[in-house]
DNA sequence: AATTATAATTAGTTTTAATTAACAAAGTGA
DNA sequence: TCACTTTGTTAATTAAAACTAATTATAATT
């Protein structure tokens, strides 16, 4: 699909509002991604090009079930990034999902697939985020 | 000094080039980074602006005492990466490389401590990377 | 129903980082 | 030293992603 980051951005952003009510409007989308509505805008009527996102004009915004597909795959990317920076690098939240963000465009599904699995070991066994990080 | 990361990327290239040989040339920048020769100059004109490198027209590029440790930085910064992807991850040395290139610019000191640390760790206990990554 | 407030859109601009084409300087070999 | 190759520069464009200001549509309130 290659979308640019910005755009796997925004997408995310919609689906992370709709996992908590249908649908989307502009000012959602705001409240996750801090830009100027104009340039959600624009990158909307760039989702609705490559049919990932419906939406009327003044409208609500929907995922297309590609949509749904594109933008769940980066989720998962960024919820298997945070959950090892809060786990292993003990990131608070707020700095785990910025840095998640900010890097989760760069991994492959296997990367992510490792990322998950050591996670799920260091917490089944606390001692080894001990020896990992012994000095 | 907040370097855009472009900036940091031609910077760290000019900083490589140098480890080998004492002057680096637009070219030897070229091999590293695969831009045209126009997007160099005008690169290099901001990081003279900036005092972090010296060049002379059609002549010779250096770092400056500034740009060597901005440089040296961000290049460190990339090889914690860089190691830790290879030895952890298993990736192949060019993935590692164009990943880390790539994610470098958004990790702060602290958290490249801890990855060198753990990349320490796991060569110095081959046990513990076989139980971090068990199913 | 009219007015006001909120939300969305359009138009035009800016910044960053890239491009190609054309040109200029430096280096090299006969 | 002159021609040729390599290297570096300039100028003019393009594209992505943001912005502000002004406008329009929808929703809410009295």
């Amino acid at each position: 699909m290659q979308l640019s980051e910005s755009l796997q951005d925004y997408l995310e952003a919609i689906f992370i509002v709709i996992q908590d009510k249908p649908v989307c409007r502009i000012t959602d989308i705001q409240k996750i991604i801090n830009v100027s509505k104009p340039s959600i805008v624009n990158a909307l009527s760039i989702l609705k090009e490559k049919k990932l996102i419906n939406q009327q004009k003044y409208s609500y915004i929907t995922l297309t079930d590609n949509g749904k597909k594109e933008a769940s795959n980066i989720y998962c990317k960024h919820l298997a990034i945070k959950e090892l920076l809060i786990n292993l690098f003990d990131f608070d939240k707020k700095s785990a999902n910025t840095l998640a963000c900010e890097i989760e465009h760069h991994f492959c599904k296997k990367t992510v697939q490792i990322m998950k699995t050591m996670t799920e070991n260091i917490k089944k066994h606390p001692n080894l985020k001990k020896k990992l990080l012994k000095k």
